[in-house]
DNA sequence: AAATTCTCCTGAAGGC
DNA sequence: TGCCTTCAGGAGAATT
């Protein structure tokens, strides 16, 4: 499931294909993804990619007249298809739903559980409802322990929730929610609020820290994930506590538990987090 | 305002 | 082998 750094990973791979090239055509196969994709993303054709950029798990195309945003779900991935690539092979096979033609290669968007988004975005695209109210990004200086310690305050909501909130700070899903609560030693349930300036500062390096390891390894693939050209990402190795309930903590020996906190699966050792 | 619940959807996994 | 049930999950919307 595409959390930060598999968007990342999408959008490294996809952005030196696009980049000074112009789109020549979108061709939508099934409209009905997280909302209907509308015709509006047709304004983008003729026009020349002049950055891609990455906000939460957003990623965007931009153009001189606006954007295309794209989120990959839970179940997006995004493949580029090259003439290297045998013709037949270009026919478009179940759940891929629409095609971004250039003249060298096409975007090809796969999602089974259609729960994506395609939308064509006015300038200035920071303003769109969905981009407009999103906290910092947790790679960025703005996330640091006296912001979290400080937005912390006087909640009771359990310290999991509060990090995977995108009003407070984006890209920290599911997996790595887990992962950065166990390096921090931090129990999951613990109220939000009831959690010190130094140990926000522990779990602010560790968010970073697991982030940018699960970059290097080109994201978590659980089931389905990969990359543009079809890799796997290799984080997967890695993981401490996320999908190791009643395996032994790596740090004590005692057995991982796992609990449903706010309709999420968690990961984590009672010994080793408070 | 804050917190919780609902919702979209499909595929995988488990039970019988 | 096959059908039915359950569950996972990003995140906005609706509800308490």
């Amino acid at each position: 499931m595409p959390e930060l750094p598999e968007v990342e990973t999408t959008l490294r791979g996809i952005e030196p294909f696009l980049v000074n090239h112009v789109i020549r055509s979108i061709d939508v196969r099934d409209f009905r993804l997280r909302w209907p994709v509308p015709e509006a993303i047709q304004k983008a054709c003729g026009q020349t990619v002049l950055s891609l950029e990455r906000r939460a798990k957003y990623i965007l195309i931009n153009l001189a007249g606006g954007s295309l945003l794209i989120h990959l779900g839970m179940s997006g991935s995004i493949r580029i298809l090259t003439d290297a690539i045998k013709p037949r092979e270009h026919d478009p096979e179940k759940h891929d739903h629409w095609d971004m033609v250039l003249d060298h290669c096409m975007v090809r968007f796969n999602d089974p559980r259609r729960f994506g988004t395609f939308l064509w975005l006015e300038k200035p695209v920071m303003d769109h409802p969905l981009l407009s109210s999103l906290g910092p990004e947790p790679l960025s200086g703005e996330f640091n322990g006296t912001y979290l310690h400080q937005r912390s305050q006087g909640r009771r909501l359990a310290i999991k929730n509060f990090i995977m909130d995108g009003k407070i700070v984006v890209g920290v899903g599911n997996i790595y929610a887990s992962e950065a609560l166990f390096m921090a030693g931090i129990y999951p349930m613990r109220a939000a609020g009831r959690v010190s300036l130094a140990r926000y500062e522990g779990l602010v390096t560790a968010v970073r820290d697991v982030l940018n390891r699960a970059i290097r390894q080109g994201g978590t693939t659980l089931r389905d994930f990969a990359g543009s050209d079809g890799s796997p990402g290799y984080f997967a190795q890695e993981l401490l506590v996320y999908g190791r309930a009643g395996e032994a903590c790596f740090q004590c020996g005692a057995q991982v538990c796992q609990k449903v906190i706010g309709q999420r699966s968690s990961f984590y050792c009672k010994t080793c987090q408070r």
